[in-house]
DNA sequence: ATGGTTCCATACAACCCTGTACGGAAAGGT
DNA sequence: ACCTTTCCGTACAGGGTTGTATGGAACCAT
């Protein structure tokens, strides 16, 4: 189970004697478990399949309108149960050394944007700027992991309006910025009791 | 000269050994022209550092006008001799490992988006939505290629009034587009000699 | 209690990588 | 000619990692 932990130090640091040490058994317990090391890697790769892009591309596809498909991306972003970035980087990362992995996060990736592309479609944009407007968008969200910043939430909640209006080129409506704002305070009150 | 060939493949790739056999030479070598391992490492960093973040900082500080910069920035990253995105990649994965490295990464990213802020504030936009806008600009560039997308040079020239539009939320002067497009094409008609 | 299943420990061989010591060949200066 | 500098090859010791073989302890079923 601490195997994704060290999928966020990075693919080449998955060595079976870390794994072993840091749960305190040793190599042999491994291989009864797996057949060998890329036996393990393959079993990486499903559980980010099933997890990190199913998530957000719900948020997009359910949505009613674009304001809510929107706020609702940047929850699921935010929420560290459903999506996790680092593991969402670390696949990257490892996707530039194994072709099979490659193959899998470009899957990935052109699942989302088209997820994405339909979202603004839907709320009116023409065909090639509504997939520019959710490359963009998805291009943000991959930056800004990647950079791994590290702000305040409060600050980070201040920059809403900036960045929806820059996404969307238009403006937040003030009553959906408050309700969005109260909900996700909550859930950072129920967060800190599990981290 | 072939390290950062093997950068692009990860920094855990660039071992001593694969170094001395790409170049047809002994490991004995290596250790009369490098002190150890380390010292080859930071001298990466410093290649890195003198190339990539100078020359976006500089498109986006010698503009005149927004749609300048904007395209001078675009002209920047698509030139390979200038800006090597790669190796910005690889740098930002060996971050994760390296505290070292994180931080330099980390500099030369506030370095970036700074400068694009400047350019945002330069024409008019207000202070904060000009650091988004800049955010948001510079996100989505460290998304694109860390998505490694292989589009044809015609369809990624077709997209460029949306990325304009997507970016500033103004649309772009036709007649600086097409100045644009006709001095791209004719780089990359001598770039094709090169590769 | 006997046997089987599950899970883990120990031990071993093989490989890769690092760093150092030393030796040698080629070129240039005096 | 001699000596120095520059650059590279060879050899060795040490450590890390993988995969396999084998045995043992705990648990459960009959």
């Amino acid at each position: 189970m601490g195997l994704k932990l060290l999928v966020e130090e990075g693919i080449d640091a998955v060595k079976i004697t870390r794994l072993a040490d840091g749960l305190k058994v040793t190599r042999g317990s491994f291989y009864w478990h797996f057949k060998d090391r890329a036996d393990l890697l393959s079993e990486l790769i499903a559980r980010w399949e099933n997890r990190n892009t199913g998530v957000v591309v719900a948020a997009a596809e359910e949505a009613s309108s674009l304001a809510e498909g929107i706020l609702s991306l940047f929850d699921a972003w935010l929420d560290g149960e459903r999506f996790d970035p680092r593991l969402d980087s670390a696949m990257r990362d490892w996707a530039r050394q194994s072709p099979e992995v490659k193959f899998a996060v470009a899957r990935a990736d052109d699942l989302r944007v088209t997820a994405f592309t339909g979202l603004f479609e839907r709320a009116g944009f023409e065909a090639t700027e509504a997939f520019i407007r959710a490359r963009v968008l998805y291009f943000a969200q991959v930056g800004y992991y990647a950079l791994d910043i590290s702000e305040p939430t409060e600050r980070r909640f201040s920059y809403l309006e900036a960045y929806y209006k820059g996404f969307t080129g238009k403006d937040l409506d003030p009553h959906l910025a408050e309700t969005y704002r109260a909900r996700r305070a909550g859930d950072f009150d129920r967060e800190s009791w599990r981290t």
